[in-house]
DNA sequence: TTGCTGACCGACG
DNA sequence: CCGTCGGCCAGCA
């Protein structure tokens, strides 16, 4: 009997991602593997940012462009219709940008770990 | 089933 | 500072 990994009892890994972005409040930024680490996956990040790419089928609309990787930088804009949409979408959040690069990225980022436990708590 | 890729991260030299 | 490598796991040929 084969194991499915990455599958739950309701929710896939993928919903899981999803769910967590838009969770995200305006102008708050997060990281790939910040959610990862909230979902129990410390180390696949990766899988995040595979979540991203395929966030654009979901109905709903997912704000990836507030999840950028450990350094703050928009790594995944290549993705947002090949223009600078992610940082015009992030600036428009009052989020400042430069060089593909989050300015006081401290102080926007927003860790699902410590904000949710504190929402249920 | 195997092998490769990928919007990442940390370690190593 | 820079390039390279291993780990992580889902999707695809």
């Amino acid at each position: 009997m084969s194991v499915k990994r990455g599958e739950n009892d309701d929710v896939s890994f993928f919903a899981r991602v999803y769910e967590v972005a838009r969770l995200i409040p305006f102008g708050r930024v997060t990281s790939y593997s910040a959610i990862a680490e909230y979902l129990g996956s410390k180390g696949s990040a990766r899988m995040v940012g595979w979540a991203m790419n395929q966030s654009h089928f979901e109905k709903h609309r997912v704000p990836a462009h507030r999840v950028v990787n450990r350094q703050g930088m928009l790594t995944g804009k290549h993705h947002f219709g090949g223009s600078n949409l992610m940082q015009q979408l992030l600036e428009n959040e009052g989020v400042v940008v430069v060089n593909d690069k989050i300015q006081n990225f401290e102080k926007y980022f927003w860790d699902p770990k410590k904000e949710i436990g504190m929402l249920i708590r």
